[in-house]
DNA sequence: CGCCATTTTGAAGGTTTTCAATGTCAGTGG
DNA sequence: CCACTGACATTGAAAACCTTCAAAATGGCG
């Protein structure tokens, strides 16, 4: 699969409108960004930006799983995070981009000017106020990572990710359970600052403690 | 000591309106700002709010230093930052606090109404601005804390800690070495998610790799 | 000067990492 | 259609590191 772009979109019809920004603009603000806005489609694993990249565009996604991730001083990569369809990435960040992010599923994306963009947030007070909620999500989100990573035990830790997929799948309308996990056992492994070794050893056990059924490789019946 | 309360702020002589949100506010505005303040001189180890609270002010720390935590599932607390003079806490979190503080040397705090604070958020741009930019540097301090704890190696996350405490001090005007560290070896361990002779242990190895040098128990020179 | 809290040091035990090998699954080509 | 291949996941065993529990040392403060 290649990436594909699409022009002339019209936002009213757009299937994750009621859970962005967007859906606090008004209707003349709307029919402006239809013609400033591009859709892509991308295939797994593919770099959508960079740190140190200037900052040119906000990047919605409306379908597949994109993450986040920094360089630590050693050069290794840390994930910091995994966008849902709904959640947008790019912006609040000064000039540049401080943090990569890379599809993890063939994904489409929709992507904004950054200019454009800051006028919006300039004229108007709701989008900018949506936009602040957002960062002190990211800020809650950072901070229950924090609080994952300071379990010094690798099922406790493991628990607390299919923890939090589940939520993330019930705020985006998809059951609780079971859990679907698109990302690899390495990403996993990452963003739980574990090995992959000691992720699958950790499934293991919870599913010999019948606190998970595995339905495939990547289903999972939670029983927590 | 016990706390002590100062009114009659004139907030034009406060020492450390320059790194705030009151430096973007006009003299009118300043002028009103100084009936509603009050000044808080507490002891160390003084609870100053708890998770849960009805959000009633933003506490401003002009000296001292108070560390920010939360509790975890299983109850145990989990420091996610500590603050220095120049740094606020207590807004962004919808109704209710979503975290606790506590002095951790003896301060002093400035206690501005929320509703006072909310009215400057909503009528002059650059406050809402100056606020907006401290939300994202809280969030960029989050990703930090995740960066160290991803490293599992005590001495790592120990240099990194140094490293941090060093960076603040010089964003506040102090040298970047000698480093003081004001919080005790629990709360450095609860930060790194590590146990306080871990910590111990780690700054024993840097001492003799003489990576630092004790200057006094909370005093130590760099040399990274 | 002496007490008490904090910090440091010690030794044993437990968990994770590391390195290596095996197992599994999807996609490819014969 | 099936065997093969390569990427990914799981399992195994040894080594490394941190935690735990205990004891000694240090430093601040009355």
């Amino acid at each position: 699969m290649k990436k594909t772009c699409t022009y002339n979109i019209d936002c009213n019809k757009c299937e994750i409108r009621s859970k962005l920004f967007c859906s606090k603009l008004e209707q003349v603000e709307l029919k402006e960004l239809s013609n400033t806005v591009t859709h892509l489609e991308f295939p797994k694993d593919t770099n959508i930006l960079s740190e140190g990249d200037p900052i040119t565009h906000i990047y919605n996604i409306i379908y597949g799983m994109v993450k986040v991730y920094q360089l630590k001083a050693n050069g290794d990569e840390q994930i910091i995070g995994f966008l849902y369809p709904g959640d947008f990435f790019g912006s609040h960040e000064g000039g540049t981009y401080d943090f990569y992010t890379q599809t993890i599923v063939p994904s489409k994306l929709c992507k904004i000017p950054i200019n454009d963009f800051e006028k919006y947030l300039q004229n108007n007070r709701p989008v900018y106020d949506d936009f602040y909620d957002a960062v002190v999500n990211e800020l809650k989100l950072a901070r229950i990572q924090i609080n994952i990573l300071s379990q010094n035990n690798a099922e406790d830790r493991v628990i607390d990710f299919f923890k939090l997929i589940s939520k993330k799948q019930v705020s985006y309308g998809m059951p609780q359970s079971p859990v679907t996990i698109p990302m690899s056992r390495y990403d996993i492994a990452n963003y739980l600052a574990l090995t992959t070794e000691s992720v699958s050893r950790a499934i293991t056990k919870l599913k010999n403690k019948q606190m998970l059924k595995a339905k495939s490789l990547n289903t999972f019946e939670l029983c927590l």
